[in-house]
DNA sequence: GTCTAGATCGCCT
DNA sequence: GGCGATCTAGACG
């Protein structure tokens, strides 16, 4: 297992190819996560710039939870938090393959394809809302199981933003 | 108390 | 490829 306590950039690529593992509502999911962005502590895009707050709490640590926060008024985005307690550093999980319980995904979904390439459509399709949010990645709910083996990627700049867009970030596993 | 921007998605042309 | 939907935290008065 990796530590969890590294840099928010450098733990990033290292959970590309990882297995993230939704037991939520009774029903089994799963995915491989393939595309992630890193967000730091002294980083403008970043939700927690500026100090910690109600809604990123979570964000700061202690590390191996999960950050849930409402975008757009619309959709859930979830994060890995890689900081320890008083740091705001976390992993935005932004697409997967699915693996376990597709028809489940197509359900909650209300589609065939398009299941969780996406920050709202992965957590739509895991189940995972703002209730999660807090939530202990190593428990029986949601787990997380990193993969050993190294994965070619990609790193390139982060997408949606509109501060720090030179910033490479983003991590895409290429095949 | 009121205002505003936002780490997006899905439908329309 | 463009645009409207829809809600919450944070900033300001």
């Amino acid at each position: 297992m990796r530590k969890w306590e590294d840099d928010a950039a450098d733990v990033a690529p290292g959970l590309l190819g990882s297995i993230l593992t939704s037991m939520i509502g009774g029903e089994h999911t799963a995915i491989r996560v393939v595309e992630v962005e890193a967000y730091q502590p002294d980083d403008p895009a970043s939700h927690s710039f500026g100090g910690k707050t109600r809604r990123n709490a979570s964000m700061f640590g202690p590390p191996g939870r999960l950050y849930v926060y409402r975008s757009y008024g619309i959709h859930w985005c979830a994060n890995v938090v890689t900081s320890p307690e008083g740091v705001g550093a976390a992993v935005l999980l932004r697409a997967g393959i699915p693996i376990v319980g597709i028809d489940v995904m197509r359900r909650r979904r209300g589609r065939e394809a398009d299941l969780v390439n996406g920050p709202g459509k992965l957590t739509q399709a895991l189940g995972i809302t703002g209730l999660h949010d807090g939530a202990d990645l190593t428990g029986d709910l949601l787990r997380l199981e990193l993969d050993d083996r190294p994965c070619r990627y990609e790193t390139t700049r982060r997408i949606g933003i509109s501060k720090a867009t030179s910033t490479p970030w983003r991590f895409v596993a290429v095949d």
